[in-house]
DNA sequence: AATCCCTTGACCGATTCGGTTATTCATGGT
DNA sequence: ACCATGAATAACCGAATCGGTCAAGGGATT
């Protein structure tokens, strides 16, 4: 995989996006090498000789996301954020930064945690014991549900920003054309609308 | 296809969730009538006799989503209803109700909406003509916005709505164990959050 | 012009494709 | 008990595609 790796980075993405692609959309066993070779507008015999197999390829990638998804979430540290709707808030932002540039990471790992193939059965397990953990920053917290007019929307809100970004998700991975910046925008007016009828006037600022 | 349809009608319905499941999920090309067949229980050898060939099955299948989808909107008759939150949530729970009957139903539709295959391009431009009118139920009325305690937030819950909605089908699918009532039990408590809270107060009654 | 390395068209055996056919199986009438 | 009949399928077909290999180009560098 090192003969990959030496590529030049532009080319690197665009293996990598149609394979994320293929793979996502039609999971492991129906996603063909040559679907992803012309895909990505390159030889068939080429994927072989940066990758080796299919099955490397496939855990070449999961290990691309995998890190991909880590150093974004660490990044953005959700700990200091101490508001629901920032977190939540700046949860999507840090994935929608990611799905710019790499469109089909969501949509593969989606595919991942679904996926049956016994050929890649013993690298998905492992993978998902390594990521499984991510994502427990959107819990609700106690001093949240003290914000809110009625405490008991609290609960009833955070399903429906849960459902929101799930439909978010969505709808950016069926409309490649959608400017993510602007959707981006839309969101924010959203969540800021959803804050601002729910929450005690005291805590508008 | 009178050969099928002389079948009882819960092996029709095991076929039919079948071969929707498989077009939608994997598209036209690479869904193969051995799979269909396979996860219907029947011998692939059946679903020739049935539908005489691939490409007949999927037109089959287009006429009989298409039936479906429009009968359940002619049946709830949206003008009656005058009020937004009225109106989304009517619209919710017919395409519940619907989908809890035939839970691949929006997956294949949705896919044939994207669908590329040479094949079967003729009859899905005309299946398209057919059923790209409905859904224009939704669109925000002038007396919808007056009700909200900042008018400027109507267009704002509209998106709302239309993100829960995607996300809410989204989830429906992935989880085919998910109790549809008690998820449809959420989705109105989260309505009936969002009117209670940004409706004006004279009109929560 | 010889070397090197990257890319790929052509090819391999094996599998799967859409579709057909001949056999098996269940069933009901006699 | 027997057979006739229609439905279901195992076995099969040629063609296409699968994952994977390999030797023949092609473009730099020396």
């Amino acid at each position: 995989m090192d003969k990959f790796l030496s590529l030049k980075e532009e080319k690197q993405v665009t293996i990598i996006n149609a394979a994320l692609g293929c793979f996502g959309k039609y999971g492991y066993a129906k996603a063909s090498v040559n679907d992803i070779a012309v895909l990505a507008g390159i030889s068939k015999a080429s994927v072989f000789q940066y990758f080796g197999s299919k099955k490397q390829l496939y855990a070449y990638l999961l290990t691309y996301t995998g890190d991909i998804i880590m150093s974004s979430f660490r990044q953005a540290d959700f700990d200091e954020k101490t508001d629901l709707f920032d977190r939540i808030l700046l949860s999507s932002l840090t994935e929608a930064k990611t799905l710019e540039k790499n469109p089909y990471i969501s949509q593969f790992i989606l595919s991942a945690w679904t996926e049956t193939a016994d050929e890649v059965r013993d690298i998905l397990t492992e993978f998902k014991n390594e990521t499984g953990k991510f994502r427990n920053h959107l819990i609700l917290r106690k001093d949240d549900v003290s914000k809110f007019k009625n405490p008991n929307d609290a609960e009833t809100v955070l399903q429906i920003l849960m459902l929101m970004a799930e439909g978010y998700a969505a709808h950016c991975r069926n409309d490649e054309k959608t400017v993510y910046s602007s959707l981006t925008d839309d969101f924010q007016k959203m969540i800021a609308a959803m804050r601002r009828n729910f929450y005690k006037e005291e805590y508008l600022l």
